[in-house]
DNA sequence: CATGAATGAGGCTTCATTCAT
DNA sequence: TATGAATGAAGCCTCATTCAT
């Protein structure tokens, strides 16, 4: 089924053009005809490919989280106790992770007055969550953890997301105030502090 | 003589029906004839009161703003170094709070494209880890904070305000996950830990 | 009645302050409020002073119409048959009569689709014409005339009127190429080319 | 394959009948929504063919004036000699014509406040001063002219210019004091008069 | 008499979407 | 499959006008 594939990589590559713009431009101003002229294909693209706009506005959001996710996986891959690298992988800390936080900055605005988005967006912090607990998990495996018998992971998952959604914010807006190495400080900091607190 | 209106309280009235319905809808779906509905005035009431609807939007984020403000001040104004008092008036602890923190999250994504209003954003983060300096700083003068030679404020500010976004994000799109009493844990759970480390 | 009196010199005196608004940037960039704004009045002064915005226009019109009469009277007062001195006093010489001249572009653009207007406009040409007839039979009476028994005052009239009318256009968007002297030389020119002809 | 359309065709056909439109109502009461309504189009026709209204008011002007310019052409193709018969061309002698002339009215009002268009209407003048004067020159060729050796060209142009616009503003607000017949008598009178003047 | 707050109609424009080709 | 012409709904805004004060 040659066709189905072609359909789909044009799908993604429909929606990584409209990453871009929305991440230049905001959501709200990325139009259609816009888009379709970054993407060089006639109006009708998105309704090709797409139900509706905002069937693409959703497949650019979730693209993104399991471009995000690919990263985090191959960390993992690798070594699956790599905390520090993992959440490395999520921080902004090139243009292109700066762009992808764009993006679901983008989508929280949309989020609000949607539902769908919300509960997207609801799940997507849930599977990291459960993704840190994994981690944390195979850290005290390997004996990575410092012996501390009421350690709950759940708990600090929730922190290390904290973190990475908080610090996203603040670089996000003024990247200037916040290079890679202030970022690094940040998570090597609060690693240290959550991992020694039971 | 005419009927003479207080200009700027009306316009805080137009702004506040406004950040409700951006709270609702989401500030894309805030339309000025719905909110000329919901406030129970005509359409022209906003180009009356505001030269645009982006004044108009811009002003709303600044009275969300300058409203958490005043909730901080009110803290710091009984007592000067209470930091976890004004951490908590921060957090979306109740609807209010949570709805303030929606028309935030609805304008990172509109200042995504928007100099002016990633400018705006850049300083209320900027003055608000000028505050959080400002408390430190007392504490440190009222002997609440540990003995700690290397303390620096700045970076710990920089780590509440982390706190503050990250936790504002998941609570916003997962009320039901984030009940007052896990907020006000993972709070004091933070100010322990960054009080703590050099 | 002193209140009339003052009612009238009122209405001349926004129908002035329109006049030059129009002349400066066209009639239908003239808003009741910017009017306002240039006499120093409230929005509600032409409802106050006129029943209508059309009825404001109108006045304009007819304000400049007696104006640009009063100047020719002023000549004919003097002498009865001074024919190139009352075309003088028409043609745009000055930046008054300039203005004057905007004034009635404008009205001609507005009497298209406006019977009214078009009738005032009527009116007024016709009133010229036989001004102009009356200033030939005197000029005939006073032996000013070459002895011609043929000639005809009412076509010559309308050949001063189409003179007037057609150098004011001309001048009128081209100002720089129509200094005093060569407006001088038409209209003298004209008039020694119409005088002559049977 | 779509359906192809030919653009220019489109904006012509568009032009035209705002042209109609704006003859009949005047061009402050030529909305987009008249007009789609009269070209049997939806109101985004407009938007689809032209930047503007603005620039869909321009490009009507501008037709209107190579229309005119057209059949001047086609007169001095036959003729490049026959003054009388580009003159005629140009003069309000049927529906038409009439119309025409009430397009360059409605501009006229709209030239003041625009500088755009009062070059365009500076520019247009200028072109049909130049064609005058190379049918004068024409004419003196061919042995049309009296012997007359002061004979200025630019001057009689401009005399025939004031003709036709000093003509034809009267003729537009009074057509039925000026039938075919009188605007033809003065047409040749002026001529008759103006050639014989040094 | 005079104000200016408030209105509602209507203007232009933009946008996502559809449909014949 | 792909186009782009065409749509109609809806958006923001401006304007002349009204009305309570």
């Amino acid at each position: 089924m040659p066709r189905q594939v072609d359909h789909d990589a044009r799908r993604q590559e429909v929606s990584l053009i409209a990453a871009k713009l929305i991440a230049q431009v905001g959501v709200e101003r990325v139009t259609v005809r816009e888009l379709a002229r970054a993407a060089g294909y006639s109006t009708a693209i998105v309704s090709h490919y797409f139900a509706d706009k905002r069937q693409l506005l959703l497949f650019t959001y979730q693209a993104a989280a399991q471009s995000a996710q690919e990263r985090v996986d191959a960390v993992l891959g690798r070594s699956p106790d790599d905390l520090e690298g993992c959440l490395t992988a999520l921080l902004p800390l090139d243009e292109e992770r700066r762009r992808e936080w764009q993006v679901w900055f983008a989508f929280w605005g949309m989020a609000i007055g949607d539902a769908e988005f919300a509960a997207e967006q609801r799940r997507r912090m849930a599977g990291s969550r459960r993704m840190l607990v994994r981690v944390l998990r195979a850290m005290s495996a390997s004996g990575k953890l410092p012996p501390n018998g009421d350690f709950d992971p759940d708990l600090a998952a929730r922190q290390f997301l904290t973190l990475i959604n908080g610090l996203a914010v603040q670089v996000g807006f003024d990247p200037d105030d916040w290079p890679a190495e202030r970022q690094m400080l940040m998570l090597k900091r609060t690693i240290a502090q959550t991992l020694s607190t039971p």
